[in-house]
DNA sequence: CATGGGATTGACT
DNA sequence: GTCAATCCCATGC
């Protein structure tokens, strides 16, 4: 391989990859942008996909994270390799989805708070049962999708949920805005939410916006 | 082993 | 704006 294919080609559209290897908040920072997908390997369910407009970081350094209660059977999966889905259940009723980053070892993930639907339109309405705020929601998103917990721990690499790079589409960097965690009680004065700018797919209207 | 608290959502006043 | 649904699991006795 030419040292230009290395570089112009997969620089751009590793961009998910290379979120894998930062630090828990700059990867959130960094996957807004990304692409989230499902597509059942039986192949008889079509694939739902979605642009990510919205994260949210947690690091087992501060109490809002669940690996703050250090390695536990429900929290193993955030010490895992990065790359590896944590799926749990919120309130005894929604799968919320994070991205797990930082060497393994470390607990931290990515909370996928909201995407713009791209692909599957029609069989998120289908799930949601609605027509409109299919995935503006942690829980929204992982039922428009039909993530369900017995995806937590798999591979967003290799496995049933894909993540992915930017769609083409979507120019370099795009403008994100930062502000404080939404619907936690502990450390929520840290700055770890990130927002794509002027998304109208996100999970709750944006604060007077910081510039990431 | 009993208890309580959520990284939420949708329905309702 | 309020509030119930619903369940895993961490915590404490």
């Amino acid at each position: 391989m030419s040292a230009d294919a290395a570089q112009s080609g997969p620089a751009r559209s590793a961009r998910h990859l290379r979120a894998l290897q930062l630090p828990v908040v700059r990867a959130a920072r960094a996957l807004v942008g990304c692409t989230i997908a499902h597509e059942p390997r039986s192949g008889d369910v079509t694939p739902c996909s979605g642009l990510i407009v919205e994260t949210e970081a947690y690091h087992e350094q501060e109490p809002a994270c669940h690996a703050f209660a250090g390695l536990t059977a429900r929290t193993a999966p955030l010490f895992a390799a990065p790359g590896i889905a944590y799926v749990y259940r919120s309130y005894g009723i929604h799968a919320l989805l994070n991205v797990v980053v930082e060497p393994a070892g470390t607990g931290a993930a990515v909370l996928i708070r909201a995407l713009q639907p791209l692909q599957g339109v029609e069989l998120m309405r289908a799930r949601r049962r609605r027509d409109g705020d299919l995935c503006s929601g942690p829980g929204k998103l992982t039922q428009a999708l039909g993530v369900g917990l017995d995806l937590n721990a798999t591979s967003l690499l290799d496995g049933p949920i894909r993540l992915g790079p930017p769609p083409p589409a979507l120019p370099g960097e795009p403008p994100v805005l930062v502000g404080p965690r939404i619907g936690i009680t502990k450390a929520v004065e840290l700055p770890w939410r990130f927002c794509l700018a002027g998304s109208r797919h996100v999970s709750r209207p944006w604060p007077a916006g910081l510039l990431a």
